[in-house]
RNA sequence: CGGGGCGUAGCUCAGCCUGGUAGAGCGCCACGUUUGGGACGUGGAUGCCGGAGGUUCGAAUCCUCUCGCCCCGACCA
């Protein structure tokens, strides 16, 4: 068992926090709410990055990039979206540091306008949007941005709520509002896609009730995964914003009817959150478990040997082992490529950065056996002198860390290639046996308390979404309406909490 | 922003009550014995005791003021 991280049922939230510091994917920074990505988390936010541009560009969109700092005035333009995020805006005030004249330092030069640090971007981009466009012909414009963003949260917690955190954000706009919906579902749908088949993250999806809503949008959808201890998180939203930002900055066009006329705006977005949902969804009292199609290292060889002769003999065969995943030129050029600590790393993939390391660390066996295995790495491969006698290796699976002696005649890319798959599929199938097994539909306000207070969990009731309604139930079981699942959309019953007829079922849960 | 807690070695913390000039474990470095799931021995390096004032012959320790962080609540991707 691993010392150093405290087990799930122990202390779900230090067992977070161990699970982070074990695989060295961030660090505190110096500085409020925020935190340091290190290689190893970062890594994983490329992996994504990488995946969901493509789906971005696939479906049309392009990347562009507006300014960190937003001129105060234009927050104030739509009402809603100030309510929203008024509270937790950084201000930048004055533009230099001068000496205090006690050895330090202090703030100069007063702006006359203030910036605030963005805590989303529709307003600056709103503003650029009224320029650009002119006539329907400039329409639709797809537009994502990968950037940084500054929420300044009263409570933060690594990679789920931190002060600062990079996302993406996308902005469209659009000609008419059936195009403008079909945008932000179909964005959605690809949030969700992603979620499923990169992360191995079973979604539900549906729009939020309207309490739950991005401020100023007409219409939020999400999508909401359950977490190992019965949490909701939502993982990804998607807003249709009506024509509310393309009034208040004046975003027009002249139609195909000769007449000037507002766009209808998107956006969308998913976060660095994403990785602490990872973790939480997949992670076991050990570490890390990572899905390989994110891993950035999909395989961690770790030599056994005694003697000089030994060591000479099991590194020949880890080249012969190195050769039949990676290729030949590969052995030779993981060799050439500067590295630390002794760790050599191959490229089985050169598109994706992912990497077959050999750990040639002055160690014992075991130590390396729990760092790669807390680092999530989802196969190890053990090479000791019995193994190259005997043409073979003992190959460790991560996720359910089962192990199986493999013939090195049977080893190829398209054996790990086939073999990771199963294990994404099997991680996916794992992560829907759990939602499905916490997931509780009730007939009655009762039976809802009981449950969210018994053993937290997915819990669909037939509800009417209500603002006041939302909040107490809030108030009594801590619940919010997630989503209003689309999968239920034929469904109708008896509202839990009013008793009116006609309520659809909603997705209630405490959540992240 | 309210309530609580904590700042001493890279990490976890002891020392503080009762002032006398800095400790343990883990980690790190070196050497040796080891090496198929967290080894052991020997030696070594590491501190503006969060910061500023004060009391005192003398402050990690007592007093005042500050700053920062963590946890619990109200708000949030």
């Amino acid at each position: 068992m691993a010392k150093n991280i405290k087990t799930r049922a122990e202390d779900y939230s230090q067992w977070y926090l161990d699970v982070i510091k074990a695989s060295q994917m961030a660090d505190y920074a110096p500085v409020r709410g925020c935190m340091v990505i290190r290689p190893e988390g970062f890594a994983i936010w490329e992996a994504m990055q990488r995946d969901l541009d493509r789906r971005f560009k696939e479906t049309g969109h392009t990347n562009a990039y507006f300014p960190l700092l937003i001129p105060m005035s234009f927050m104030a333009k739509e009402a809603q979206h100030v309510d929203g995020f008024a509270m937790e805006c950084a201000v930048v005030t004055h533009h230099k540091l001068q000496q205090d004249g006690k050895g330090g330092l202090q703030a100069a030069g007063e702006l006359e306008e203030p910036y605030i640090i963005r805590p989303t971007s529709e307003t600056v981009i709103g503003h650029m949007y009224a320029q650009w466009i002119e006539s329907y012909r400039d329409l639709p414009v797809l537009i994502n941005q990968w950037a940084n963003v500054m929420r300044w949260e009263m409570r933060t917690r690594l990679f789920l709520r931190t002060a600062e955190f990079l996302w993406q954000e996308g902005h469209t706009a659009h000609e008419t509002a059936e195009e403008a919906e079909e945008e932000t579902l179909r964005m959605l749908d690809v949030y969700a896609e992603f979620v499923e088949e990169f992360m191995a993250m079973p979604v539900v999806k549906g729009p939020k009730s309207d309490s739950e809503k991005f401020p100023g949008a007409v219409t939020t959808y999400a999508i909401e995964s359950l977490m190992q201890d019965g949490k909701a998180l939502q993982n990804g939203t998607s807003h249709n914003l009506g024509q509310n930002f393309a009034r208040a900055f004046d975003i027009k066009f002249t139609g195909r009817d000769q007449k000037e006329q507002h766009c209808w705006t998107t956006s969308w977005g998913v976060s660095t959150r994403l990785i602490g949902s990872l973790i939480m969804m997949h992670s076991d009292d050990e570490g890390l478990v990572l899905p390989p199609r994110v891993a950035p290292n999909l395989v961690a060889i770790i030599p056994i040997f005694k003697t000089d002769e030994e060591r000479a003999k099991v590194s020949a065969y880890i080249d012969r082992v190195v050769g039949a995943l990676c290729g030949e030129a590969e052995v030779e050029a993981g060799k050439k490529r500067l590295s630390s600590g002794d760790i050599t790393r191959y490229f089985f993939d050169k598109h994706t950065g992912q990497c077959v390391l050999v750990d040639w660390r002055d160690n014992r066996p075991g130590d390396k056996q729990f760092h790669w295995e807390q680092r999530g790495v989802p196969f190890r491969i053990e090479v000791g002198p019995r193994d190259v006698d005997g043409e073979a290796m003992v190959v460790k699976k991560r996720l359910d860390r089962s192990k199986d002696v493999v013939k090195l005649e049977n080893i190829s890319a398209a054996w790990l290639r086939g073999m990771s798959e199963s294990v994404q599929a099997e991680m996916f199938a794992k992560a829907k046996a759990f939602r499905d097994a916490n997931t509780h539909h009730v007939g009655s306000y009762d039976e809802m308390k009981k449950i969210l207070a018994d053993k937290p969990g997915f819990v669909r009731a037939f509800f009417h979404p209500d603002r006041e309604a939302e909040a107490k139930i809030k108030e009594e079981t801590k619940a919010t309406v997630r989503c209003i699942p689309f999968d239920a959309r034929d469904k109708q019953g008896k509202c839990i909490y009013s008793g009116k007829d006609g309520a659809p079922e909603v997705l209630f849960a405490l959540s992240y």
